[in-house]
DNA sequence: TGTTAGTTTTTGAGTAGTCAAATTAGATCC
DNA sequence: GGATCTAATTTGACTACTCAAAAACTAACA
């Protein structure tokens, strides 16, 4: 059975590799997600790839095995049911339910996940919209994409907010940025870093840096 | 902040504690409480003694200061609050919920068990009937004898099972005793070594082992 | 081509916990 | 008073992580 570090380092890796859209995950990437010096990563993924978790491509970085993906994919599942769980049932705010859910993940067993699926009526999408793998292993996500790719003029709802900072996410959900809102997208200029949307109900406007609402993935109704 | 290691010591040496009703736990039982060897619970308590956690008296044993107390106490607290939820909300069975009740007191936060004590609507007690801990670290136990203290033709009433073995519990089930349920005692011999009570709403007897019945603690109305 | 900047790896050391096995201290019993 | 039994302690070693700092590699640019 992984230790709670490597199940861990596993799901960072799946997190960053998906999140670079590119092949291998680089080391000092992977140490500044873990929060360990580089040389602590290094020693680590040696030690994932001798228990075939990762392929590890020395000075250029890692890859999920199939192996590998299954476990990340177990935690993904564990730490957004507990986040459902948190917010939907406990009334945690989104923006604090991250923290206590990646202490929890590694504690609770299998039938506690199960059960708790269950109760919780088998969401799909955490309370960021990300979406549940199921007990099996399988994962599907919304076709989606991110908010300033969007041209301006264009009906958008939010769908995922990529991001678990406390600060980030309470300040989106003061501009009603959640999944489920829908905006008119006003303004996109990647020149002066700023995407100003408008809530279709309130009229309110919200303006944001470019880079940030990258992090933000809206559907095109 | 204490690890879950030293969380873990803590808490054993509370019930050892009281269980033995003396002063001072010997290293022999709380090495076998914790599963490991003399030697290591030693090393161990000599460290919980650095902490101010227990008075350590060498050849003797150990007893928790008033901050291990504490500790303990809160650490009680986040365990039968988890086994109510988990046997209340998530449907576990009364056997089961103390192996995963153990993983997960370690890894919830301060906020999470206060937002669960209100969602369980403030319990007094556990599964099992173990009183819960407040949050100030007060506890309060109903006034209970062991069941083979008893003189029998009395009425009693299930109020206490002081274990935690899964195959002990179901047993106990099957035999209708668990908490709230009343019985008339109807012969309890230390020689024979054995207790026979009646349930009295279904008429059916069970007969228990004399050590065993000595872990039931009753109420006599 | 040679220098430099940035990344990665190596090395040596530390922390928290564990065990096995040798040793020591107490108690008990003739 | 010794012999003996048991519980407790010490010792040395191991695992799983971690860091700091030195060394090595890569890439890129003058």
């Amino acid at each position: 059975m992984p230790t709670s570090t490597v199940e861990q380092y596993i799901k960072i890796i799946y997190t960053q590799q998906e999140h670079l859209e590119k092949g291998v995950v680089p080391m000092k990437r992977l140490s500044e997600a873990m929060g360990v010096t580089p040389g602590t990563a290094t020693t680590m993924v040696k030690h994932l790839s001798d228990v075939q978790l990762v392929t590890y491509h020395p000075r250029q970085g890692v890859l999920l095995t199939a192996k590998g993906e299954d476990l990340a994919l177990r935690m993904l599942r564990r730490h957004r049911l507990i986040e459902a769980f948190l917010e939907q049932v406990l009334g945690y705010d989104w923006s604090e339910v991250h923290a206590d859910a990646e202490r929890l993940e590694h504690a609770v067993s299998d039938k506690f996940i199960d059960k708790l699926d269950r109760y919780l009526g088998y969401p799909e999408v955490d309370p960021h919209g990300d979406p549940i793998p199921s007990s099996s292993g399988s994962i599907e996500s919304a076709v989606t994409v991110p908010l300033n790719t969007c041209t301006p003029g264009r009906r958008v709802r939010i769908v995922r907010l990529l991001d678990d900072d406390p600060d980030f996410l309470v300040c989106m959900k003061d501009y009603m940025i959640f999944p489920g809102e829908d905006f008119i997208l006003q303004e996109s200029s990647a020149v002066a870093g700023t995407v100003t949307v408008e809530h279709l109900r309130t009229r309110g406007s919200a303006t944001v840096g470019y880079g940030l609402a990258g992090r933000i993935l809206v559907a095109e109704p």
